[in-house]
DNA sequence: AATTAAAAAGACAGACCTGTCTCACTACTG
DNA sequence: CAGTAGTGAGACAGGTCTGTCTTTTTAATT
């Protein structure tokens, strides 16, 4: 019957933040409901994060650590780099297919916050940016550093858009038509002009 | 020196509230804000527009027309399926570069309303499959419809992901990479498994 | 056991939110 | 000229927002 003795109070806001930043959205969002269901004191969120800026900052370089740490499980288990690619889009498969997938929170907040100089839309572009490199490191295996560039960013708006499409309906067929693309673009020999 | 004397008001809020929802967001734009730069009164607002809900989805709604008036155009001076897609891209890369460019409204508005039964959830989505549409009718003239509805959903993907990679940097690269990747995909034969 | 840091609980400020209402004014129409 | 619909201007209600502050209670450490 006894709660958890320790529990870290500031990663406990941060998931609930994550949680209600998901499914409801950063502006629609407020600080009274991220402490009522994280069951904690204002001042207590108020003294680990400055601002509710902060907190949104927080949460993405959270969910973009734990991003990175799955990709990275799983690209150790992938021999190829073609397998590699193929772990990335297979995770965004079942993505897609959980229970609460909710599209992707870096797409929401470049979207809820225009402007480039705000720091929750550089949080989520570092992230972004930083998917492109993985795929960009892995192609580089396989072919010249410019192809892998412009071949990166490619698959990165293949799986953004899938991500999109994936909220809308049939996310199964999304990831599906998302592959046979990537597979495409991978066969398909760049042709300097 | 005199105003014109007869003027759309309710076009007039629309178009003002386009601007600021493309510019601001949506729940970032208060009411007060979309009236003092419309230069119009609350009730009058009220009058056009029952909610401030009904007033994003004609905004949508106003905006989708425009853009698929646009793309008609287009598409009539275009000869070939392949050329027709081609256009496409072309408005994209013209959209990517023009001055005021802050991503695609109806992606916005995907991210803000993560609730499918949302009227404004549901106006962005109509968006959506439009476009995903009409590439579909084009691409079933050079393929079979299985092949134009994979296609046409991973051209859509392509299209998306180049437009929120465009607001982050190098517009020019991100349409460039997209219509590489596009022209992969088109030239692949689709393989039935 | 005494000290210190963290947290709970909630009042509070000041701003902003959507939406309603009133009243005066304008412009057009019959 | 009379009537009517649309509009401007702004007060107002009731709620929510972020962020600050105080006071009391709890928990960990020395």
């Amino acid at each position: 019957m006894t709660e958890p003795i320790k529990i870290d109070k500031r990663q406990h806001i941060v998931e609930t933040a994550y949680a209600l930043f998901k499914r409801v959205g950063f502006h629609a969002t407020g600080i009274d409901r991220i402490i009522a269901e994280a069951d904690v004191a204002k001042m207590t969120m108020y003294r680990h994060f400055p601002s509710k800026d902060d907190l949104m900052v927080e949460v993405l370089a959270y969910r973009a650590a734990r991003f990175d740490r799955q990709l990275d499980r799983l690209a150790e288990r992938a021999a190829t780099p073609a397998q590699k690619i193929g772990k990335i889009f297979d995770w965004y498969g079942r993505w897609f297919e959980s229970a609460d997938f909710h599209g992707c929170l870096f797409a929401h907040a470049l979207a809820e916050f225009g402007d480039p100089a705000h720091p929750v839309f550089q949080a989520a572009a570092r992230q972004k940016g930083s998917l492109k490199h993985r795929m960009r490191l892995i192609l580089e295996e396989m072919m010249p550093a410019d192809d892998a560039d412009s071949v990166s960013a490619a698959l990165l708006m293949l799986l953004e858009g899938a991500t999109m499409i994936a909220r809308m309906r049939q996310p199964d067929a999304a990831i599906r038509d998302a592959r046979k693309a990537a597979m495409a673009i991978l066969a398909t020999p760049e042709r300097r002009q």
